[in-house]
DNA sequence: TCAATAGTTCATAACTATTGAACTAAGGAG
DNA sequence: CTCCTTAGTTCAATAGTTATGAACTATTGA
């Protein structure tokens, strides 16, 4: 099977960070992998959004998200196991992501006080 | 003429903010805009990169950015006049729109030292 | 060896972006 | 007033990108 792509630091851009995470799907996969202090598997994240992400669509994201330098991925048996690699990019570009991070925290926030959106994400992080 | 669309604060999102800097044409019109005092028409960044843009490119550029609230446009006479709307994003989002310029800065800063570019803008690297 | 599971690749259809050419609208000059 | 110039918009063609079902690979375990 193919070799992981993981763009040195350098080479990672402001356009491609940005890119990234301007799908809503890949940004609130993202947020989850940065706010969690475990490596996490791409089928964890079937239910991130109210409807189910097909798992070749997933695959396309998390190859979208590695190639912008934003997580690190490792095959460990059959599973894919991702990290972020924010400390990375915070030597470059300081508070970018702790920046998006928030604003996509503060308006998931804001979406759950008009209607009650079903706590898929909440849940996963209990049985930890 | 078409009256120009500029969405309410609470419809701005964080994916619309981020799609719209992820071309480096209009991140570079942002930055641009939201560095200088006073307010810019469209033709003014014909040259903001090396390649010329033209202009039906850059009448749908600051589309965008007026579309996902980034910038506020007013047709005076037969120009247009574009300020940012940072400092209302800010109270939604704080610090995002502050971090995403700088890291722009920053990489636009980083480009200019390492390879001698056909720069049309300033030629750093002489001066080292 | 076979089955199950996790993820990838491929083909194609749907979508999005770029740009030359034609257009509109405002402000002069004569 | 009419004509010209300038700034920006719209349209249509085309180029490029993205989503996803189906078929595939790789690993583990029975």
């Amino acid at each position: 099977m193919k070799p992981l792509v993981h763009p040195a630091l350098r080479d990672i851009t402001v356009e491609g960070i940005l890119h990234a995470l301007s799908d809503p799907v890949r940004v609130a996969i993202y947020a989850d992998i940065v706010g969690s202090d475990c490596s996490q598997t791409c089928s964890n994240f079937v239910n991130i959004v109210d409807k189910p992400v097909p798992k070749s669509t997933l695959s396309v994201h998390f190859k979208a998200l590695r190639e912008a330098g934003l997580i690190r991925g490792e095959r460990r048996g059959v599973e894919m196991y991702n990290v972020s690699r924010c400390s990375e990019i915070d030597g470059r570009f300081p508070g970018l992501i702790a920046a998006i991070v928030k604003a996509h925290n503060i308006q998931s926030e804001e979406s759950r006080t008009p209607k009650v959106k079903s706590g898929s994400l909440k849940k996963r992080r209990l049985e930890r």
